[in-house]
DNA sequence: GACGTATCGTAAAGCGGCTTGACGAAATCG
DNA sequence: CGATTTCGTCAAGCCGCTTTACGATACGTC
């Protein structure tokens, strides 16, 4: 008899799966929690991978978009949302005139630590569920892994050359 | 003195932020290993998600679209494409005239064991990095965190009602 | 100092991928 | 049978990002 089914579980299996799977299941818990929590809803996802480079010293936009890999009209536009919501401002760069630091204001602090606070809170309640012991191990898994992808992109772009 | 990046710190040591991170290079690393591999590029998202449901016996697309939570309209332009390809192909649903059947081609069976031999190679060169018990743990653990989640989601969809 | 070149940021248009709205065709229910 | 639901498709719209194009400032070179 012939089983249909082989290629299914064999990709339910899988890491790559299992990972996806995870991500996308926290990232909407995330958004949820967040969109709750704040009121206003956070929609773009490339906004939660800028906001960790932001902080209350100042950063140009191009290297904003320089580190999250995405075109500065794009990092505009995100920034022109978050300054809108009075959570960063513009100030002059002093050692380049055409430059400007986008900088988190004390709105943006407190935003962020709420939302930082709002993000341990649903890690805590998954912990409490799996295992704190579980949780770490699979923390620093994920760490490592992130590590070793790092290396291998680096080898495959040095081969590309 | 003031410590202007303990709120970047902090994000950096999430576990939300971890997974997210290990979650997008991985999709990009299979992603471009995939679109080597095949010739042809997958793109969109969903078809990733999709993949895992489709088989020889065939499903209705309405189905498709229920269990990946995307719309028909969607489902239908993602299958449009693949049976394009002559990876899927349709057939009349015998107990209801008004719906079909989608189902892999011999074609897409093919494809489906190169892209999941592809996805193979990718997590054991990782696991080669991180090492094969630790990749098994991760693994165990992601499972038992979505597990997890999805119990915490139909607890809060309870409260809700 | 002046000129060519590179970089900062913005504006407008385009595009991919998904959604919503609207619809015919077929099934199901009363 | 008629009313309602469900299957799938067509068309339009939207969101988030990219590409193209551009003025403005800085830098390198003579």
């Amino acid at each position: 008899m012939t089983r249909p089914a082989s290629l299914r579980s064999a990709q339910d299996r899988s890491f790559g799966h299992a990972l996806l799977t995870c991500a996308r299941l926290f990232d909407e818990a995330a958004q949820a929690r967040l969109n709750e929590a704040t009121g206003e809803r956070l929609g773009r996802p490339a906004v939660m991978r800028l906001i960790p480079y932001l902080d209350t010293v100042g950063i140009r936009p191009t290297e904003l978009a320089r580190r999250v890999d995405v075109s500065k009209q794009a990092v505009g536009q995100i920034l022109a949302d978050l300054e809108h919501r009075g959570l960063v401002e513009y100030i002059d760069d002093p050692s380049d005139g055409r430059a400007r630091l986008v900088r988190l204001t004390k709105e943006g602090v407190k935003s962020s630590r709420q939302g930082l606070a709002v993000l341990a809170e649903l890690e805590h309640v998954v912990a409490r569920r799996v295992g704190r012991k579980r949780m770490r191990e699979v923390h620093a898994g994920l760490d490592a892994i992130v590590q070793a992808m790092h290396a291998l992109r680096s080898e495959s772009e040095e081969h590309d050359e």
